[in-house]
RNA sequence: GGGAGCUUAGCUCAGUUGGUUCAGAGCGUCUGCCUUACAAGCAGAGGGUCGGGGGUUCGACUCCCUCAGCUCCCACCA
């Protein structure tokens, strides 16, 4: 059969992952093996991939696929995140388009096209995931609102709250006037952002509410909550103020009095050291308020605009707001001066919108026992960070954590199973009838209408920090004193956790609590922190800059195993991945290498007879160099050093396997290969293929079964990895003479222009192994070697691999001064060599203190050096 | 403002308790090759005083101090 010159990777991917499928080999149940098992860092159920999930699931792909070779009972769970904010507004945005308002349709309504919206898109990037090869178990998807997995979030709410640890209560909270939600601490990003400091005039009062001539001036970058302030604060120790003590002021425009506190909040350096309150409207004047006793007035509505309460500019958004103040300021005289100003403002991070710090009641989760669990699990090492130094950034976390706000004022998400009676008292259960139930034991005339639940929703993390649990066994989430199921007990804790560092907080450590309450155990073992993919400039790769190739036509052009090595060859725990598609180009290359040396073992022609020496011998040194790559591969990866292992991989094929190994055991043009020697190549090259096969799923089950006989049902998937078992460091040594010797001689050639298709002749001086002979014979194109004591004075070439000096005769081909120089400048630089070693030995204090195997290596180094200059001058003299 | 980390070849990065010729890899670059597996290839070559300065040590890319530059995280200075 004539093969392609390239890999074709497009018919080969699909065909093979169908045959996966279709053999289940992605499926895993519990048995007697030792379970290695991952959970998906579940996608935004209407996502679509791109390369940080490329990134994220290879990583994955590979670290189960290795399990699963290693003989473990592999297990990867996938599924999708229903994302309630992100996913509601994709909803409320297409209902817009469809000229259809949230506002206008019930919650029962709006649930329904969700649910339709994710029957439609929701598959998507799962489907995704198989064009990547990705090998999950496909029968165990779940979704975060599956009806069990989201009755394990209402029964963990309902623990939480029987345990005391969730409570209800009127907070500052971060207000997205977009989203129309709360949203917590960790998904407001602030930034620096241009804005302008207005200083303001307030005049004092009367007493009457009439204006005096005398004023302050306050600084604020919000002049259109001024309206809201309830009081002026100055710090009682600032004496440009003291005057002011006692005194009301009068708000601008609206002419409302109110009094001048004293807090020692209050920086005298910073502004005019005046300061309005805004109970409403600021984290900070909220607590000055709560000391002072100050009326909280609310004049923005959720969606930003100004309400009724602001008296002026009712209806605006209050960025309009803030524009027309100005001038209303400006005309009434008190507006000072405006100065442009930086300072960081809070973003909601689903929707960009200027966060609106918020008087609202929610509903909390304290967090403090949690966190203390949780931050003991990675101190003592039970779940391991990967890189370590993301251990620093957790403690930090860990120790200053606040309540966690869980309620969100949306529709999509598990609703909060909280029930208010009509005297406005509420009742915790896990459904309308036990609330009833419960009800009723504080008034028995309560009927099921007149209970209303609550009409916010849980946090998505509130969902997915179960996950690793839940996705095994919804029961028991909420429900630690029960009896886990077959499933939850063979696979949690699941082994590695591979995920972002942006969702450290967010996720992994929430995941970590969940498990530390619910199964007294972590949920993982070790973390494994990918960077962000950035693109070749180091920015983040996103839409709006167009600078993030879509992965599926990286697929289909350049084929998935290109894909997933170009990712990995630049993959290290922890840091940032500039991703380029030439990283691709150079997978593709990788692979139709590997393509080619199977198309060179397949054309072999095969006859039984003994092996040459030159093969046998290439057989002896690749066993061991095969060796000694499989103990450093198994060391990579028990670091998790990814890259590491499959640069190690790539080269053991590319170097050693094609351009030593093969060329060694190729007959010659119209001859053949004995038996026994084609059939330890493709011995080794299966080996090989295993070694590649958690990288390069596709090419490698293809060669696999081409390789060799096959039985229906075989894959490679499931064929044992090679083990290390220890060879012969020697054998290697003495190879790397001779090719050094090879390398020296091909470099020669190069220089001095002499055809690879000329042969030449060797001398050799030294402990060269006789048995390497034919190798050099062979690469080097030598059609004759001898081993002599003496180069004697004809022209040539000398050159040293190892401690062996080797000697090209040259006669006719060689300029006698051009040789004399190189050997000079060979001696020159042994010398300098040879004076640095000396001077070390002479050094006493070297020799008194350093350790005695160290000294040993530096008088090997001298008397090398030494031996070598003797050889050279000795060269030089016979010129 | 607080904390963490980074700076090694043109690019992206290794360098694992300070000591085997330890200054490395991949890519790129340059030179020569259409050698009958592969030009998505083969053979070869050049390239860095390890950010600057100081210190500890017999010995520093490695440990300490300091300066400069970059990145990330956290944070309420209006």
């Amino acid at each position: 059969m004539e093969l392609e010159a390239k890999y074709n990777p497009t018919t080969v991917e699909d065909k093979w992952y169908a045959y996966w499928v279709d053999h289940k080999f992605f499926h895993s149940e519990p048995d007697s093996r030792e379970p290695y098992t991952i959970v998906i860092p579940p996608p935004n159920v209407t996502g679509i991939l791109h390369m940080g999930h490329v990134l994220n699931n290879t990583i994955n792909d590979v670290l189960v696929r290795k399990a699963r070779m290693d003989g473990k009972n592999a297990c990867w769970v996938p599924g999708t995140d229903h994302a309630s904010i992100a996913t509601e507004n994709k909803v409320v945005a297409k209902l817009r388009a469809q000229g259809i308002s949230k506002e206008d349709i019930s919650r029962e309504e709006f649930l329904k096209y969700a649910w339709e919206w994710k029957e439609e898109h929701g598959g998507i990037i799962l489907k995704q995931l198989r064009k990547l090869g990705a090998s999950c178990d496909w029968d165990r998807t779940k979704f975060t609102m599956d009806p069990e997995l989201s009755e394990a979030v209402i029964n963990t709410f309902c623990y939480f709250y029987e345990k005391g640890y969730i409570y209800r209560g009127a907070r500052m909270v971060n207000w997205d006037p977009v989203g129309l939600t709360a949203v917590s601490d960790e998904e407001v990003i602030h930034r620096d952002t241009q804005s302008k400091f207005y200083h303001l005039r307030y005049f004092v009062s009367d007493g009457n509410g009439n204006p005096t001539d005398k004023f302050l001036v306050i600084a604020t970058t919000r002049p259109e909550t001024i309206m809201a302030d309830a009081a002026i604060c100055v710090n009682p120790a600032d004496e440009r103020h003291k005057w002011l003590h006692g005194k009301k002021v009068l708000i601008p425009l609206i002419n409302k009095e109110i009094p001048v506190i004293e807090d020692d909040y209050v920086e005298m350096d910073f502004g005019t050291g005046c300061l309005k309150v805004t109970p409403a409207h600021d984290v900070n004047d909220y607590e000055i308020g709560l000391r002072h006793n100050l009326e909280v007035l609310d004049i923005i509505d959720d969606h930003g605009r100004l309400n009724q309460k602001a008296q002026i500019l009712v209806g605006e958004d209050r960025f309009e707001a803030r524009r027309k103040i100005e001038k209303m300021l400006l005309d009434a005289g008190n507006l000072v001066k405006t100065e442009d100003y930086t300072s960081p403002i809070g973003y909601s991070e689903r929707t960009n919108a200027v966060i609106e710090p918020r008087l609202s009641t929610q509903w909390f989760l304290k967090m403090e026992a949690l966190a203390k669990d949780a931050l003991a699990s990675v101190e003592n090492g039970d779940v391991k960070l990967i890189p370590d130094k993301y251990r620093n950034t957790y403690r930090h976390w860990m120790e200053n954590v606040r309540d966690w706000c869980i309620s969100r004022q949306l529709w999509w998400g598990q609703r909060i199973p909280a029930y208010y009676l009509p005297d406005g008292s509420y009742v915790v259960a896990p459904n309308a009838g036990e609330a009833l139930r419960k009800a009723k034991a504080k008034d028995q005339a309560l009927k099921a209408e007149d209970l209303r639940q609550d009409s916010d929703v849980l946090d998505t993390w509130f969902s997915s920090w179960l996950w690793p649990i839940s996705v095994f066994d919804t029961n028991r989430a909420g429900h630690p004193e029960s009896k886990p199921n077959a499933d939850l007990a063979y696979y949690y804790p699941t082994s590695d956790l591979v995920t972002g560092p942006d969702i450290l907080f967010f996720w992994v450590a929430r995941m970590i609590m969940a498990g530390n309450e619910f199964m007294g155990e972590v949920p993982f073992r070790n973390v494994f922190l990918t960077g962000i993919v950035r693109d070749k400039l180091g920015r983040k790769m996103s839409k709006s800059l167009g600078n993030s190739p879509d992965p599926l036509d990286l697929i289909a052009k350049y084929g998935a195993d290109a894909v997933r090595l170009g990712m990995m060859l630049c993959t290290s725990a922890g840091n940032d991945i500039l991703f380029d598609e030439s990283q691709v180009e150079q997978g593709r290359n990788f692979c139709n290498k590997v393509w080619n040396a199977f198309r060179l073992v397949q054309m072999f022609s095969v006859e039984d007879k003994p092996a040459t020496a030159v093969a046998a011998l290439a057989v002896k040194w690749f066993r061991a160099r095969l060796d000694e790559t499989v103990a450093a591969v198994e060391d990579h990866y028990s670091k998790y050093r990814i890259s590491d292992a499959i640069m190690a991989v790539y080269k053991l094929f590319w170097d050693d396997f094609c351009a030593w190994y093969l060329e060694l055991v190729k007959p010659a043009y119209g001859e053949s290969i004995a038996r026994e020697t084609y059939e330890q190549t493709i011995g080794f090259f299966e080996t090989l293929l295993k070694m590649l096969h958690p990288f390069t799923p596709f090419i490698t089950e293809e060669l696999w079964q081409a390789i060799k006989e096959r039985k229906p049902g075989e894959t490679i998937m499931y064929a044992a990895s090679a083990k290390p078992c220890g060879f012969d460091p020697q054998v290697i040594a003495d190879f790397n003479v001779a090719a050094q010797a090879v390398t020296e001689i091909r470099a020669l050639r190069a220089k001095k222009n002499i055809s690879p298709k000329e042969a030449l002749t060797l001398k050799v001086k030294g402990n060269f192994p006789a048995e390497m002979t034919p190798l050099v014979a062979k690469m080097a194109n030598i059609s004759d070697i001898a081993t002599v004591t003496d180069f004697g004075s004809a022209a040539g070439e000398s050159f040293l691999a190892g401690t062996v000096q080797f000697f090209v005769p040259l006669e006719g081909k060689i300029d006698a001064e051009v040789e004399k120089n190189k050997i000079l400048s060979e001696i020159a630089r042994y010398e300098g060599f040879l004076k640095g070693v000396n001077a070390k030995l002479g050094n006493e204090r070297f020799v008194a203190n350093a350790p005695a195997a160290v000294v040993e290596t530096e008088r090997k180094k001298q008397s090398d050096a030494m031996q070598k200059l003797a050889s050279l001058k000795e060269r030089l003299a016979k010129l």
